[in-house]
DNA sequence: ACCAAATTTGCATTCGAATGCAATGCGCAG
DNA sequence: CTGCGCATTGCATTCGAATGCAAATTTGGT
């Protein structure tokens, strides 16, 4: 195999840069000596460590690491499942993640689920990299979710809660955020009360419904006003019309994003000449940048993306260390950021 | 070298997928033929392909991306490269870059670039990863850019002109945006104007704003009001505040966002008693969610994104296979929308 | 049926780095 | 000065798929 000693003789001009058999041979060390240079535990003594970085300083070496991954078996690479909505709903999240990942010397790729590739297709090419996590920002499919478990690919699911018990997860506690928002509004006075959903197949949306009329049930309220959007501004202020119109002693609407909140709130101003708070409360979640502005100043609980992105990959992290691990399940709470576009106890 | 043969006799039960040799020795062919059938132009019989097929089905096969990636030198992988506020900008180009990525079976990895980590960390992690192209959706010093295109890496920059002739470019086109709004808003008759800028190392806004003054030289108008801000809606509203209190006649403000416009806006009328258009007009740029709600129905500029983002990649697909072909710059047209924040000629 | 041409197949090597094992070098104690 | 033991070093092999080349097979023409 002297082959292998003289193959890259003349290399090192061209494009495609230097390899560790170069540097080797520039250092006047064997291949493996520059290998163990670059791995924190490599056996190797200073004078040559410092011969060899010399080297590879001189060509802009560093470690190939798709050569690094084929035979370590570790990419170092986690796939980021997103379709157009969740980042529509959260932009930064991406970009939090990705910085938690990078911190930890893992690369982020992304794959985006549409009509023309679903699931499932996604999911193959996934698998095709080797990732060594999967990280997904939408609702995924129990059996794909068991492709990667069977792999012995950890699955994280952010803002989803896991079908079964074959992913983490992690996510805003949407239910509790909203058993506070219906307390508080009971005790400020409310007694008819709306919810504006976003779709049965919304999950959060079905989760922040379920804080809410679970607990006005708690409280003995029995009949809420329901109505369903798609999570739009043009939507909100539809249902907040039609409600409206439906019945008429309605005092608090709560609804399941910002974006339909602030429609609700407009077309309860500009359509039904209603004064927000004095005639009608409403409450948001998101807290998107528009809702603290003076024209809405609005009530809504804000996620802590920045904790949830370090939580994912943490969480993300332990079970690629140990994937014997059993599957764990984290809430964290939401703020509730109390403005003035609801009547409500602030305490 | 009889062992290559034995090597996986025992495995495809355990984690960790099956190899061609796996389908190989299952479909009873050479570990060849099974690389050619899953190689578009691999020279192979019908025959074959059946039972190589058949195989790869039953043992769930499909080809190492990273093991393939090393032989092939193409690792189908793109470089993407943002910031914290190029998401905030515009939240969709990541998706629509994904998109259409994966349309030509190229994958997205993501780096963000923050303080703990500059473009030259970044770009060296880049090269590691032996990615075929680059994308920046942020500004990206011209040594970074050289040190792709000398290891063959085509770079292509979303929203920025590169500041020398090293990397392809595709912008939405800023200055003619501008010079259009200047233009309206005079035959509108308005006679003073201010402009309210995001900065001067934010090139996006010394664009817009070059478009916007540079037309009203033109027209013979030469002192044009200016304030900085920081994109930032409050900064909007500082602004105006202060642009009204030192300018009496002020009837036109043009600013280098919709988040600067909007809290211009609110300034205007809650701050300053001004009524929007009739006692001023307000124009922003790039067309956020809030823009059109009835409180603004703000004049703005809509970018085309998809429309860049299918260009960016069309450019960057063209370099990578033709790493000869000179670097191109690329000027989309924005698309004006004309809502009634402002008085001007709608033609 | 027979041979040349065209197609299909397999063998062996390759990509670039990591690593088990054996060999070498070094330090230090006796 | 000798020898034991530990720290370094190099050799050879490995990860999984692609491919040039030669061998084997099929095809077609006569």
């Amino acid at each position: 195999m002297a082959k292998k000693a003289l193959k890259s003789l003349g290399a090192s001009t061209e494009f495609g840069s230097a390899t560790s058999y170069d540097v080797a041979r520039l250092a006047g060390v064997s291949q493996s000596a520059v290998s163990r240079c670059f791995k924190p535990t490599g056996s190797i003594s200073e004078k040559t460590r410092q011969k060899v970085l010399a080297a590879a300083d001189e060509l802009h070496y560093a470690p190939n690491a798709i050569a690094r991954s084929l035979i370590t078996r570790r990419s170092n690479i986690v796939a980021v499942l997103i379709t157009e909505t969740s980042t529509r709903h959260t932009p930064e999240i991406l970009f939090q993640l990705n910085v938690e990942l990078l911190r930890r010397g893992l690369h982020l790729l992304l794959f985006s689920i549409t009509q023309e590739m679903g699931a499932g297709d996604v999911i193959a090419e996934v698998l095709r990299y080797k990732v060594d996590g999967v990280i997904a920002c939408t609702t995924l499919p129990d059996a794909q979710i068991q492709r990667c478990n069977h792999r012995g690919i950890p699955v994280v699911l952010y803002n989803r809660v896991a079908p079964t018990q074959n992913a983490c997860s992690v996510s805003c506690d949407q239910v509790n955020a909203n058993r506070d928002i219906a307390d508080r509004l009971y005790r400020g006075g409310h007694r008819h009360f709306a919810f504006i959903g976003g779709g049965d197949n919304a999950p959060v949306s079905v989760q922040r419904q379920r804080g809410f009329i679970g607990r006005l049930q708690e409280l003995g309220v029995n009949d809420v006003a329901l109505a369903t959007g798609d999570f739009g501004y043009e939507s909100g202020q539809a249902c907040l019309v039609e409600l409206a119109q439906r019945w008429q002693h309605l005092s608090a609407v709560v609804c399941a994003n910002d974006g339909m909140a602030l429609g609700a709130m407009d077309a309860a101003r500009f359509d039904c000449g209603l004064r927000v708070p004095e005639d009608i409360s409403i409450v948001g979640f998101d807290d998107v940048s528009s809702a603290r502005r003076p024209p809405y100043q609005l009530t809504t609980v804000r996620q802590p993306v920045e904790e949830l992105a370090r939580n994912v990959v943490q969480l993300l992290v332990e079970r690629i260390d140990d994937p014997q691990l059993a599957p764990r399940v984290l809430l964290l709470p939401g703020k509730l950021i109390v403005r003035t576009s609801a009547r409500m106890d602030k305490a």
